[in-house]
DNA sequence: AATACGGGGTC
DNA sequence: GACCCAGTATT
């Protein structure tokens, strides 16, 4: 039996202690300095859902506003689940990935349906509503419920990557399914939620993906990444995460394509342009096709016909032969 | 494993 | 302009 240490799983070359320390200041931060958010202030399940949602690929920062004037607008799992999604979707705006509002309201009319109204409190449980993936399942199991789950979005990711394994490299990255068996290794017993929450914090504050403030971080003295760079005198830390990436592209090549031809920014167009219709209005093909293509032509009815198509089966768009609305 | 899916902020 | 962001579903 090989039991060479390249070969053994990442869990055997953690030192307990370097756990225990990192846990203590962690959690010692984040009782001081944790941002004042209002879905923490909350524990109705209905609203971490609609955070959660908010929050995927999406900053705070620009969640913040919609997410007090969704809840505004739909206070209730059960009015959310009973108003037209046009309204859903025009509430939306401008957060992008719209068809996250489609699905935000099909897991209400889902759990209304299903559920009898409870969101479910369980990952499993959480997994088997369309939309709701792995973080963010493990986010209401752990923030509406306090389950004791570990859960990995990218700035927990980032974060443990650093403070336990070392400055990322590319080469070396674990998989989804490592990452999550990692985080659940490191989670401080009886403390998911502060834990979770403050692994976000410290990535979204301290420990971004580009110019962490290692010099004003609480945990330099069990951060592994921090010891790395401060023996090989790679501070800034900045200059030297970018070189680590740089070596790493290889993406980035094919994409030259601009922005506003690509589907999606028309997809975009679209919606946003059936936004200012009034209530039950159509808009047909051609007069939608100049509308967000100011040189189109004949020629590109099947490309506007393909782009409405897939609109309508996300859900997005209500298309029939009289034309397009919000569904 | 790669790609589609928005949009706004940052350097 | 390239990169980033409290991801998920699909291929």
């Amino acid at each position: 039996m090989d039991t060479d240490s390249q070969d053994a799983p990442i869990s055997s070359q953690l030192e307990p202690e370097q756990i225990a320390q990192a846990q203590t200041q962690l959690l010692g931060w984040y009782a001081a300095e944790q941002r004042d958010l209002p879905w923490r202030r909350t524990s109705d399940p209905y609203a971490i859902l609609v955070s959660e949602i908010m929050l995927q690929q999406t900053q705070v920062d620009r969640v913040l506003p919609k997410y007090q004037q969704f809840l505004t607008a739909f206070p209730t799992l059960a009015s959310l689940a009973e108003a037209p999604t046009a309204d859903v979707i025009n509430v939306w705006v401008p957060l992008g990935y719209n068809m996250r509002a489609v699905r935000l309201q099909s897991i209400a009319r889902q759990v209304m349906t299903e559920y009898s109204g409870r969101i479910p409190d369980t990952i499993e449980e959480l997994l088997k509503l369309k939309g709701v993936g792995r973080y963010t399942a493990g986010a209401i199991a752990c923030f509406a419920y306090r389950r004791q789950v570990a859960t990995v979005d990218t700035n927990i990711r980032r974060v443990l990557q650093r403070i336990f394994i070392g400055v990322e490299q590319p080469d070396t990255a674990l998989t989804d399914g490592e990452m999550l068996a990692f985080a659940e290794q490191v989670l401080p017993s009886g403390e998911a939620y502060n834990w979770n929450q403050a692994l976000m914090d410290m990535g979204a504050t301290i420990c971004p993906s580009n110019n962490p403030k290692c010099g004003t971080c609480p945990l330099q003295t069990s951060c592994k990444a921090y010891q790395e760079m401060s023996q090989h005198s790679l501070f800034p830390s900045g200059i030297v995460l970018r070189q680590i990436r740089k070596v790493a592209e290889k993406k980035t090549r094919y994409q030259s394509q601009p922005f506003t031809s690509t589907n999606r920014y028309f997809r975009g167009r679209i919606v946003d342009l059936l936004r200012s219709l009034s209530a039950e209005q159509r808009m047909t093909l051609d007069l939608l096709g100049p509308r967000i293509k100011p040189e189109y032509s004949d020629a590109d009815r099947p490309w506007l016909q393909r782009l409405v198509s897939g609109l309508a089966k996300d859900g997005l768009i209500d298309a029939t032969e009289e034309g397009v609305r919000l569904p």
